[in-house]
DNA sequence: GATAAACCTTAACGTTACGTTAAGGTCAAG
DNA sequence: CTTGACCTTAACGTAACGTTAAGGTTTATC
């Protein structure tokens, strides 16, 4: 069946205003529009609507839930597993923050010392939509813009243990590269282990993989002039090298 | 101990210029100012701060958080009180959401029928926040801004029975006044019951009972032009005779 | 058919709670 | 002394709507 802006307003709890607001800026359109210029919204409506809120529980911008649903890679099912994982992590502040306020009681009643520190636990949001900020900015800076785009829903989802991790990873890839290019031969094991680790570390980003568009990146590490300085900046030849090791890698693991 | 801006920032997990902000609002002065300009932080700024979070977690604006904490009845440890209270009402609402992604989860695999209705359960709010959005407006229209931001922190935690319940005993307090004035006696069985009837009705407003208060308050309504026209549009003299039911209900409570 | 209430549209200004930038002063460590 | 981190105030900008206004549409009732 149909709604009007009322009518969905009022079953999902947000105002029509909100909704047209939501059309405006190409967020949610509606389904349909009457002769009279009514909106009217059908099935698919109601479903973005519920991943829309789902996110803006989260406290994602309006901005970024728009990238993140008209990526073509989008996946309900995904998105759905991802929004769990989200509101467990909420959960978890909540209960986190519900202990602070046992312990402020018990600390104004002399039973015990509550340190400044421990007054606001469970404050911190080390949640989906601070990671854009907190990581963003620094992914933006040394992947660009599309990259980052493309991997919103995934990088989204990351603890902080996770971006150490993804670091890691990446650090150990320099690593390896420079080693492998000092011996000269990207289908020698230390070849290998580059394009393998370069695996590694597109799986903290991509949703999916294939040795296809492992190459097609590859290709444009060199095609593309920030790709190539980027890499180039840890040694000359660097994104051609680590082209060749991952032209190798995916190679071996097809042949 | 002192914090600067910047440490009490970091401690917090707030900016500087949310502090700043604060500051310039009057809803947060610093302890202190050095000759520099510099603010300085002290623990009744710490513990203030926190208070200030938790109401802000709940989604309450700025402006009714300071009148919350500027009330001169405001308790440290009721407002603990009433924050647990809310946390875990956010907490019912947070598994509610949990429930209704997996029950998504399932429509989507076909295992079961989701309604559009069920889509969004978990994202009503019914919670602190919007109660004066919900029932604020209707409060002041009724009762004035005065009376309302007295009993601000009482009215917050109301859930939706609470206020019907609110109503209802208003309502029967009315009609009781309304007999009782019939019937010409403040001292009468009806009379009294006039008075215990808006004694509770006081309970869902009032952190703490006093007969003395509760003559003061009954004073206010001849004297103060809009009680006194609020409680006369029932009846004429309505607002001079629950003054005179308040007193016999309280003289009789104490003698 | 007329009426009234509820709802629809677009337009546009206002609000809240900061974020960001700029200019210039202060503090602490090397 | 230098430098980097931090401080101040000022002021403009932003995101996500809320509110008001003017005028058209829909639906139920008489």
């Amino acid at each position: 069946m149909q709604y009007t802006v009322k009518q969905l307003g009022d079953l999902a709890g947000v105002s029509a205003r909100t909704l047209r607001y939501y059309d405006e800026i190409d967020l949610l359109k509606p389904s349909a529009v009457t002769e009279a210029g009514y909106r009217l919204y059908g099935p698919d409506a109601v479903d973005r609507l519920q991943q829309i809120l789902l996110y803006r529980e989260m406290g994602m911008g309006l901005d970024q839930i728009k990238r993140i649903m008209n990526d073509p890679q989008f996946d309900l099912k995904e998105a759905l597993l991802s929004h769990r994982k989200s509101l467990l992590q909420r959960k978890a502040q909540l209960e986190q923050l519900l202990e602070t306020v046992e312990r402020s009681l018990a600390g104004l009643e002399g039973r015990i010392h509550v340190t400044d520190k421990e007054k606001f636990e469970g404050f911190k949001k080390q949640l989906v939509a601070d990671n854009e900020a907190k990581y963003g900015k620094e992914a933006r800076e040394k992947y660009g813009d599309e990259a980052v785009d493309a991997s919103n829903a995934k990088l989204m989802g990351m603890s902080p243990e996770d971006w150490e991790n993804f670091k890691k990873v990446e650090e150990e890839l320099i690593e390896t590269l420079r080693a492998a290019m000092e011996e000269g031969d990207p289908d020698s094991d230390l070849g290998l282990k580059v394009g393998e680790l370069h695996r590694r570390w597109l799986s903290f980003t991509w949703q999916s993989y294939s040795a296809e568009a492992h190459r097609g990146l590859a290709e444009m590490y060199v095609a593309d002039e920030r790709f190539k300085a980027h890499y180039d900046q840890y040694s000359p030849g660097a994104a051609e090298f680590l082209r060749n090791c991952i032209f190798a890698y995916t190679e071996k693991k097809r042949g």
